[in-house]
DNA sequence: CACGTCGCG
DNA sequence: ACACGCGCGACGTGA
């Protein structure tokens, strides 16, 4: 049995483009409705394993129906442009996935796909319709089937439809579809309707008189004298409404059921332009069927496996002698077991040595070694740390890392490198990226940042993860028992006075409890129920006891599960904690730490903070902690130019204080506590990119409260109000942002057609280049406070980074002096109209540290 | 796998 | 009338 898929592709764009949310690559070009098509299709094609598939266009010409001008139905909606110029992006895919697109002058897709439909059943296929538009389900019958794409709790789902479900859903039969049309109307598609006729009028009528002109003969008969009147008024607009309704089945078309052959969709062009369009999750579906039945795109790369010794020897031996780049590549398995390292020197040739769990013993790993830390050689990685960690390298030149060039590019774009690709592959597509990255770095400016900032600094966070932190195991664990114990007493008590057992840890269990069953205000807030987020149990809290207990209760699982249990199980068997320092994630320019994330132990509560207790020195050491204070208010007061604030900090005032004082116009002496805050707040949000509503959150004050402290602030610092507007009015120009350093954050959201988007790309915009120079401003200090330690003979080591603090394990007698090289390093990463401050705490743990 | 929640700067 | 603070990562739940 033949089976035959039909897609609207107009109604599919549109769908996806509304029920994705924006999306962009990082040339700026809108991908959402690409992405969300794409995605819709491969499932129903999944689902409905076709052997034919076609895709219908409307022209931009204008279209007749059944003799009637489109125009009469009056002017379409105009496309917003972010959706208009998916349209061709759409096409060009489809093309390259060698699916045939029908369209024809004078005729819309619904007529297309109608007549089609009618060709293809009687040729004996089974049909199935994918479209956005209810519409088509006219053409439902026994073996035409109807596919609808919808959101239901988020996710896309397709509803399936032939004729008896339609008769089910919608008490008429296909046909009768177009009878309700014709009554009802439809504004999207402009088809006038009778006025006042809604759903629930015209599916009685077509229920009870089946057609239009069957209406009309018993137009007598209807009792409800408005409804009666406005038919009677209409009847002429109903006939019309219903051509224009109807889809044409039967119309001359040059295509057949035969021209649509599925052939293999997944080809390497159209991996290329999956790749471009940076389609990052459909990547692994293109490129694991990339078969060679169409025209590779690369010049085809041979991969040849070498393990004897002497073809290992002749490989590394022709790469020493290279004169060029050599590109390495190490692929490890999903548990991040390395599996094999790719070598190559050119586009044509590239080699693959098996890493076996004896490899680093054997001579060949030795010769790599060699290769790898030769100082004439110049060698490029995808990704250089895991090499580091799995070579005996000591050098430090003539080592990159093409994953950060491509971060630096384009931040906002995550790193890729298929793992399931072959090393060589990857080795020779990371010779490819190297000289054009190198290039676009330099044009944009971006050189320096690359090679005095971020490669210096792959070895600084390379051996802070292989230092690692001492935990204590066995207190870790008295901890964790500690806190279970207070877990069982909470549970216990909620359960009595909730009156039932229940999981507290189900966000949606929980707000079925207080909200429903103890009747408790605050009332729906997420799409999938009630809130039951800190902020809006903490103003229960007070007239709840049930609600102080389960905020004790998420305070001490929270502690539970990610701190004391799941630390737990990092812990090595050296004793430390080794975290992983992730430089192409954040798209500010922030490291950012995981498995596990040591950037987020607790601080802010003192239960929390004792946990810090077990992050101690190793034998004969103590603790420094080092860290910037204030600096991204410093930042703002050195970017903005802002006299009074740069003023302020160079005569060391309470910077929050100060704020207060200006802000709520009373003398510095006279400023409360509660004004302090109230200003903090204030001045963290300008870093933020300020709006009234979220100051008004924070405070728990009314948005005009809020919006006058924000109008005094921007008096008070004009340069800070000038410097931010000039900042967006900058970014909306360029559709990036930068830092001091040069360093890019690209901003798509501000040509949003959405307003939400928009503020959101205004605060981006003005955050993105403080939170992003502080960012540099550390990652500098670590390069050179490592190099210092290193230089001066000493054997204190870095171990921790928290964006604006330094974690640094000191043997007792070289206290003194790391002290000062921290101090001076990380002062003088920058000379600024506002000297950087650096605070030091010295500790036997992290919890006296701070 | 997405969501809600919450830990940090 | 309404959207809403910036940047991360980990956990448990539930579809």
């Amino acid at each position: 049995m033949n089976r035959i898929l039909l897609v609207d592709g107009h109604s599919m764009i549109n769908r996806a483009f509304y029920g994705v949310p924006t999306l962009t690559n990082s040339k700026g070009e809108y991908t959402n409705a690409v992405y969300g098509f794409i995605n819709i299709l491969l499932s129903v094609i999944e689902d409905e394993k076709p052997d034919h598939l076609m895709v219908a266009f409307d022209t931009s010409a204008p279209t007749f129906r059944h003799g009637i001008y489109e125009a009469y139905k009056g002017t379409r909606k105009p496309m917003p442009e972010e959706l208009r110029a998916q349209v061709p992006l759409v096409k060009d895919l489809l093309t390259a996935m060698e699916i045939p697109i029908i369209s024809m002058e004078g005729l819309e897709a619904d007529d297309l796909i109608g007549t089609m439909a009618k060709k293809a059943e009687a040729a004996g296929f089974e049909v199935c319709i994918l479209s956005g538009d209810r519409d088509l389900l006219q053409l439902a019958t026994d073996r035409t089937k109807i596919r609808l794409p919808h959101t239901k709790d988020k996710k896309s789902v397709t509803d399936s439809f032939y004729a008896k479900d339609v008769l089910e859903k919608y008490k008429v039969t296909p046909l009768g579809i177009i009878e309700l049309k014709a009554l009802m109307g439809d504004s999207s598609d402009n088809i006038p309707g009778v006025p006042k006729v809604g759903e629930k009028t015209a599916t009685e009528l077509i229920g009870q008189y089946g057609t239009i002109e069957n209406l009309k003969e018993h137009r007598e008969e209807i009792t409800k004298k408005a409804l009666k009147q406005t038919l009677m008024d209409n009847f002429e607009l109903a006939e019309l409404s219903k051509v224009l309704a109807t889809i044409n089945t039967t119309a001359d078309i040059p295509y057949e059921p035969e021209d649509a052959v599925m052939k293999n969709i997944f080809t390497p062009a159209a991996f290329e332009i999956v790749r471009s369009l940076e389609l990052k999750s459909l990547y692994r579906k293109f490129e694991v069927t990339d078969t060679p039945t169409s025209t590779p795109v690369k010049k085809a790369c041979k991969v040849t496996e070498i393990v004897a010794f002497d073809d290992i020897k002749t490989v590394t031996e022709a790469m020493a002698a290279h004169k060029g780049l050599s590109c390495v590549s190490m692929v490890t398995d999903k548990n991040g077991e390395v599996v094999s390292l790719g070598l190559c020197m050119n586009e044509e040739e590239a080699y693959r040595i098996p890493l076996t769990a004896l490899f680093i013993i054997s001579p060949e790993y030795k010769l790599i070694c060699d290769l790898l830390d030769d100082e004439n050689v110049t060698v490029a990685a995808w990704s250089l740390k895991p090499l580091l960690k799995y070579f005996d390298i000591k050098r430090r030149k003539g080592l990159y890392d093409v994953s950060i060039m491509e971060y630096l590019l384009n931040p906002l774009s995550g790193d890729y490198m298929p793992d399931s690709k072959d090393a060589g592959e990857i080795a020779r597509e990371t010779l490819t990226k190297y000289t054009s990255y190198l290039e676009r770095l330099k044009e944009e400016g971006m050189e320096s940042l690359y090679m005095d900032m971020e490669m210096p600094l792959v070895f600084t966070l390379n051996e802070m993860e292989k230092t690692g932190v001492l935990v204590r195991r066995d207190e870790l664990e008295q901890y964790a028992a500690s806190l279970k114990v207070g877990i069982d007493r909470l549970e216990k008590a909620i359960y009595e006075k909730a009156g039932e057992e229940f999981n507290i840890n189900s966000p949606k269990q929980l707000g079925v409890i207080l909200f429903e069953k103890m009747a408790l205000e605050g009332g729906k807030k997420t799409k999938t129920g009630y809130s039951t987020a800190a902020d809006v149990l903490e103003k229960l809290a007070p007239n709840n006891p049930i609600v102080a207990d389960i905020l004790e209760y998420r305070a001490l699982s929270k502690l539970y599960s990610t701190y004391a249990v799941g630390l737990l199980d990092y812990i090595d068997s050296d004793g430390r904690i080794h975290t992983s320092f992730n430089q192409t994630v954040t798209a500010t320019g922030r490291i950012s730490s995981s498995d596990p994330n040591l950037q987020n132990i607790p601080v802010r509560t003192e239960q929390g903070k004792q946990l810090r207790k077990v992050f101690v020195p190793k034998e004969g050491c103590v603790f420094i902690d080092a860290d910037y204070s204030q600096i991204e208010l410093r930042i703002l007061a050195c970017m903005s130019g802002d006299e009074k604030l740069i003023e302020a900090y160079n005569q060391q005032q309470d910077i929050h204080a100060l704020t207060a004082s200006q802000v709520f116009h009373v003398p510095f002496d006279e400023v409360t506590p509660q004004m302090r805050r109230n200003a903090k707040a204030v001045n963290f949000g300008i870093v933020y990119g300020i709006s009234s509503f979220g100051l008004s959150q924070d405070l728990s004050i009314t948005r005009s409260e809020a919006a006058e402290y924000i109008e005094k602030y921007f008096a008070t610092y004009p340069g800070v109000k000038s410097f931010l507007d000039e900042l967006v009015k900058n970014a909306k120009e360029k559709g990036y942002v930068t830092t001091m350093y040069g360093r890019k954050r690209p901003v798509p959201e501000l040509k949003s057609g959405n307003f939400m988007q928009r503020q959101f790309g205004e605060r981006v915009a003005m955050n993105a280049p403080i939170q992003g120079t502080a960012a540099d401003i550390m990652k500098m200090a670590m390069i050179n406070v490592e190099r210092e330690l290193k230089n001066n003979g000493l054997k204190s080591q870095v171990l921790l980074q928290v964006h604006d603090e330094l974690l640094v394990e000191v043997p007792e007698e070289e206290k003194e002096i790391t002290v000062d090289i921290i101090r001076k390093e990380m002062t003088r990463v920058i000379d600024l109209p506002v000297s950087l401050e650096v605070d030091i705490n010295i500790g036997c743990n992290w919890y006296e540290t701070h």
